[in-house]
DNA sequence: TAGACCCAATCC
DNA sequence: GATTGGGTCTAC
């Protein structure tokens, strides 16, 4: 008999521990294959992490265990999920964000591979169906069976549905002299793009690989001004890494916002790429991960999850835009794709490379510290020149125009002339929506989402209160719910606004707008893209979906509606955020021999991030953002953990984190700062009330000692769940 | 995570 | 007296 211990489906850390069963079959079962078995009254999927051979009976057993043994219902797969470099990842990343083992391996493995109930409906292998020659002999066959047989033969194989006349085929398998044969299915439809010859690497661009290839070190950041070229370094240090019979893992911050760095892989190494992203369907994802795990792929260009990729023998990997908040999943496991990549390049001996603009503050600061190997690309390929910036201060009131207070007379102005010139513009305002906030004049009751307990915002074109974070929606109300008042107050403004303004104020001007609700579905994205750079609209009008890595030749102004909108969210990063946001957004213009402009309208117009991106200075800003950090304590200067306390009762939930606090402050002394209880900013989760603690350290190594005996002493309470977030983004 | 179990509130 | 709803407990 076999005693199976299994990690259970549910990624609460109650339940994060192995469960043990029998099992009398004549199988061996293996390690790491899913397991279907009955838990608590019910059959869910189980993850085998361990076997044992035993000659005791089961009552023996559960007589020494003290619990009910339960035996294994059914085995799930044949062979192991993980190979063993995943397999010590796993150990790695679940240590590190003391996150559940379960939710890693969530994490890790596409739909149709989970260890979770829903993986077990999800799509299985596809197969193409072609049919062969077995025997040319034409003897006693009749004309039509003589045709196709001719034909399979002149093609070799044929597509078992390409065939129309399905009855002769079925008479010339019946005569055996054709035969079916089955093939893997790749259900992800990639066009076939022509061979492009690497373009001549210019000396920067030479000088960069030149000191990349003759150092050993492991990871390196390559600090890369908007249009420097850094996509042929990474074609290049591809494709020498590929020859040296090694694979690459290439990640991307999101797809649909930067199909070109997709195209120019597909380009270069064709069938050898495969593709993963969160718009593929389960089955295209099972089909590529498949691929990469029979070593038919060893291109992998892919967004966050893809760093789990099954690559073997990885010489390279690449984070484009390593800044790029995406790269952090905001969800149990909370891992951050830049360190599971530094995990995997340490394991492979293979080299990292992360590469930006913009780079972030931790990942510079590394640079600087030579724990990262820094690399330039100063220049821009043609010597392009920046665009020239001009900063509008809106709380002088002569700057505003009469007939729009959203409007600077600069703006208008300029917009007015690229619009006479038959040029393009791009008006960024990070916030879509028509009102940010509607509130009651007479009572003053603010509407708010009843499960997050954030402010709605006004969508005009359906008429709706919409809630950002969750799908929360309502008709817009008649009436305050609270005091029957009829006077509704509609404040702030978004994309939707700023469209109808500037359909007022423009009217021949032909209009686009791109945010996630005129973009519903993803492949509206790049069609909005295409569709602008065709020039079938002037002006464009967007979120921060905009501001990425877009070419359009003939844009020759870039608005910032409003810049300060990033910098008022309470986060140590929102300075960063700002910048990285009117740095990229600002590089969106002027991109061919026009030259470009850009306008910056701000309510703080001296403050430095907002300066230095409009002079499209990093390094001033670095600096500068740098003392900030370390008046404050914040990364780089010191680590953060965020504990999140979830519970139903607000006041016990409030109760438990004043003691988690208090535990946080003995063990820690003086070596941490404990901040809270603070309430975050989405207060409550779909009916769950929420508090948190963020812990400040020095230490990383003491701080994981004492996060694991409060997860001991705190984490196995049926009041509340603990979520535990290393380096947090959102604080 | 989600069924079972328990108790109290509520219904006709 | 039966049904419904909420809170708590527990899992191999």
């Amino acid at each position: 008999m076999q005693i199976v211990k299994v990690l259970i489906e549910y990624a609460n850390r109650t339940l994060n521990r192995p469960f043990s069963y029998f099992y009398n079959g004549k199988v061996q079962i293996q390690k790491g294959v899913r397991v279907l078995v009955n838990f608590n009254h019910r059959d869910i999927v189980g993850y085998v992490i361990d076997v044992e051979k035993t000659d005791k009976s089961v009552s023996e057993i559960e007589e020494e265990s003290g619990y009910q043994l339960n035996e294994i219902a059914s085995i799930v797969d044949q062979t192991p999920l993980l190979d063993e470099e995943l397999l010590a990842l796993l150990d790695e990343v679940s240590t590190y964000y003391l996150a559940p083992k379960i939710s890693v391996l969530q994490a890790m493995l596409p739909p149709s591979l989970s260890p979770r109930r829903s993986s077990l409906k999800a799509p299985k292998i596809a197969y193409d169906q072609f049919y062969e020659i077995l025997d040319d002999n034409e003897e006693g066959l009749t004309a039509k069976q003589i045709e196709l047989l001719r034909f399979i033969k002149q093609e070799g194989r044929v597509l078992k549905r390409d065939i129309k006349s399905k009855s002769v085929a079925d008479k010339l398998l019946e005569a055996e002299r054709i035969k079916i044969v089955k093939e893997e299915k790749r259900r992800l439809k990639i066009p076939d793009f022509e061979y492009e010859e690497p373009p001549t690497l210019t000396d920067d661009q030479n000088a960069v690989i030149k000191e990349f290839n003759e150092s050993s070190d492991p990871v390196y950041l390559l600090e890369g001004v908007t249009g420097s070229g850094k996509t042929e370094v990474y074609l290049s240090l591809s494709e020498q890494v590929l020859k040296q019979g090694k694979s690459v893992l290439m990640l991307v911050p999101e797809i649909s916002l930067t199909p070109m760095m997709v195209e120019y892989f597909l380009h270069r190494f064709k069938d050898n790429v495969a593709i993963l992203h969160s718009d593929l369907t389960p089955a295209e994802k099972y089909d590529e991960y498949r691929k990469i795990a029979k070593g038919e792929c060893r291109v992998v260009v892919g967004v966050r999850s893809a760093i789990f990729a099954p690559l073997k023998n990885i010489g390279l990997i690449i984070l484009d835009e390593e800044h790029t908040e995406s790269y952090k999943q905001d969800t149990l496991p909370f891992y951050h794709a830049r360190e599971i990549a530094i995990m995997r390049g340490r394991y492979n001996k293979a080299k990292v490379l992360l590469a930006s603009a913009t780079p972030s503050l931790e990942s510079r600061a590394r640079g600087q510290k030579g724990v990262y190997h820094m690399l330039y690309l100063k220049k821009r390929i043609n010597n392009q020149k920046l665009p020239s910036t001009k900063i509008v201060n809106m709380l002088d009131y002569n700057n505003i125009d009469r007939d729009s207070y959203i409007f600077s007379h600069a703006l208008r102005d300029a917009i007015h002339q690229v619009l006479a010139r038959n040029e393009q513009a791009i008006l960024l305002i990070n916030r879509r929506g028509f009102s940010t906030h509607v509130n009651c004049r007479s009572c003053g009751h603010v509407f708010k989402c009843p499960t997050c307990g954030i402010a709605l915002t006004y969508h005009k074109s359906d008429n709706m209160l919409k809630c950002h974070h969750c799908e929360y929606v309502e008709p817009y109300p008649e009436f305050c719910p609270e005091c029957g008042g009829k006077h509704l107050l509609k404040t702030g403004f978004g994309t939707e606004k700023i469209q109808e303004e500037v359909e007022r104020l423009f009217p021949s001007a032909r209009t686009l707008r791109l945010d996630s609700d005129s973009a519903k579905n993803k492949s509206k994205i790049p069609e909005t893209i295409e569709a602008f750079r065709k020039k079938e609209a002037d002006i464009l009008i967007g979120t921060q979906m905009i501001a990425k890595g877009h070419d359009f030749p003939d844009v020759t102004l870039v608005g910032i509606v409003l810049a300060d909108i990033g910098l008022s969210m309470p986060s140590f990063r929102s300075n960063e955020r700002a910048f990285q946001l009117i740095t990229q957004a600002i590089g969106r213009s002027g991109r061919k021999e026009k030259p470009g402009l850009a306008i910056i309208q701000t309510y703080m117009p001296s403050h430095y991030a907002i300066t230095f991106a409009a002079r499209q200075d990093y390094e001033l800003f670095y600096r500068k953002e740098m003392e900030m950090r370390k008046l404050q304590f914040y990364p780089p200067y010191s680590y953060l953990t965020s504990v999140t306390v979830r519970g139903k009762n607000e006041e016990s939930v409030v109760e438990n984190t004043y003691r988690i606090v208090d535990y946080l402050n003995d063990e820690f002394l003086d070596e941490a700062q404990i901040l809270g209880p603070t309430t975050p900013y989405i207060p409550i989760d779909m009916g769950f009330h929420l508090r948190s603690v963020l812990i400040k350290y020095r230490d990383p190594s003491k701080a994981h000692r004492i996060l694991e005996k409060m997860i001991d002493i705190f984490g196995g309470n049926s009041q509340y769940e603990l979520f535990i977030n290393v380096d947090p983004y959102n604080f």
